[in-house]
DNA sequence: TCTGGGGTCCTAGGACCC
DNA sequence: TCTGGGGTCCTAGGACCC
């Protein structure tokens, strides 16, 4: 068996969960089991799309991103429950902890998956008894089932987990690409997507194989940096590493709602501004963020979508502050339009903790002013020691000099 | 009767500086 | 009077994923 796995070659499973938030919703009451389920928001508010449903729901037809509606023509015994994703963020927690009795190198990707690298987790056993211990684990210890594919690196690993549905264990060696990966469309291949297939079609690359063997200069010419890497993917070549650390860090939070109706009154639209203000400043302080970049986005009625963003030279978290910031790009961008959807994203977050170590002499002034001066400086000290007092009583004196 | 909400990464163009 | 090219930062939008 492991004659298969070169003593230096990485050995990286992808662990798939299968219709995740149903398979959730059915553990959680199993009286679901075996019925057609699917998890969607309220169709009265707009919201009414199928997010995850159960395969007994696949097999009339529905769909992630299908309209309720539709689904329920197309199924009409379908139960639809809205999602609850607290029980699913607790549902991903453990499922991660199982994972991680497995090998250190657990990264996160989303919700729902993750890569383990098991290269040094061989006694543990052999790749396919450890992706089978971990599967009956989670079905054992959690009710919920999952994909698992075997290969030796993140892109074959996913490639893999998706080709057996639900509960699958599936190894992809480098060899079985040519006859596994090369035939399937590209829009198949992770990384491609409707536009990007539509586009190679044009250039004459209809299969993964195509795409593989297609010009280095070529696909640069049309996808810039990203063609070369494209074809490489198609090789099977991919050097990424699992990094157990690789979401710990935020780029951006933020919120948004469609709203139930579309709404032209201004000051209605700064309430929904106000209370996603409010959202995201709770979110960064959890995450321990401040935020250096408040962006709004406004869909219209005709759905189509702008968002207008603007640096802030003080880091900000306070819910009154991100508000200013939006309610100032709304009020400058916004022409009257019924719209259909706000949101606001925080997007160049500082580490709370480290924010202080980017003082300058505005934010400086900022947090002297917000809180008693000895208690800014107290945190400036204890982050570089007694100089940085005097320096900051110069500061002071500095704004005060300029303010008149 | 259409089409949610949370993200990441990349690109392109303009401003500005040297 | 004419006129370069490189680099960085900022902003907006698009593609993609779950």
């Amino acid at each position: 068996m492991k004659a298969f796995y070169p003593k230096k070659g990485r050995v990286i499973l992808h662990v798939d969960m299968n219709s995740f938030f149903a398979s959730v919703e059915m553990a959680y009451d199993t009286s679901l089991k075996g019925k057609p389920l699917a998890i969607a928001g309220d169709e009265e508010a707009r919201k009414g799309i199928v997010v995850t449903c159960s395969y007994e729901a696949r097999k009339y037809g529905v769909k992630t991103t299908m309209p309720v509606w539709e689904a329920k023509k197309l199924c009409p015994t379908l139960i639809v429950k809205r999602p609850n994703f607290d029980r699913y963020r607790n549902a991903s927690q453990a499922m991660f902890d199982v994972l991680r009795h497995y090998s250190d190198l657990v990264e996160p990707v989303s919700i729902d998956e993750g890569y383990v690298d098991i290269s040094e987790s061989f006694e543990l056993g052999t790749p396919i008894e450890i992706a089978n211990a971990i599967q009956q684990s989670l079905l054992n210890q959690l009710d919920l089932p999952c994909s698992i594919g075997i290969a030796p690196n993140k892109f074959l690993a996913k490639m893999a987990s998706d080709m057996k549905k639900p509960l699958g264990i599936t190894v992809l060696r480098k060899r079985d690409i040519v006859d596994v990966i090369w035939p399937l469309p590209t829009v198949e291949m992770h990384g491609i997507g409707e536009k990007t297939a539509a586009k190679l079609t044009t250039l004459d690359i209809h299969t993964i194989g195509d795409l593989a063997k297609a010009s280095d200069l070529q696909l640069k010419a049309n996808f810039g940096i990203r063609g070369p890497q494209l074809i490489e993917r198609a090789n099977g070549i991919d050097s990424r590493p699992v990094d157990p650390d690789a979401a710990a860090e935020n780029k951006s939070v933020g919120n948004s709602v469609t709203l139930p109706k579309d709404i032209t009154n201004q000051s209605k639209l700064l309430e929904i501004l106000e209370s996603l203000s409010g959202s995201v400043s709770s979110r960064l302080k959890k995450k321990g963020y401040v935020t250096k970049n408040i962006a709004i986005t406004i869909r219209y009625n005709d759905r189509k979508t702008i968002s207008r963003g603007k640096k802030i030279i003080n880091p900000i978290v306070e819910a009154e502050d991100i508000f200013q910031a939006a309610k100032n790009l709304f009020l400058l961008n916004w022409k009257g339009d019924p719209v259909r959807l706000l949101g606001i994203t925080g997007q160049d977050l500082i580490d709370n903790d480290s924010a202080f170590e980017q003082l300058d002499l505005f934010s400086y002034e900022k947090a002297a002013q917000k809180e008693p001066l000895y208690n800014a400086i107290d945190k400036i000290k204890s982050k570089y020691g007694t100089t940085i007092l005097q320096k900051g009583s110069d500061l002071q004196k500095g704004k005060n000099d300029k303010k008149l």
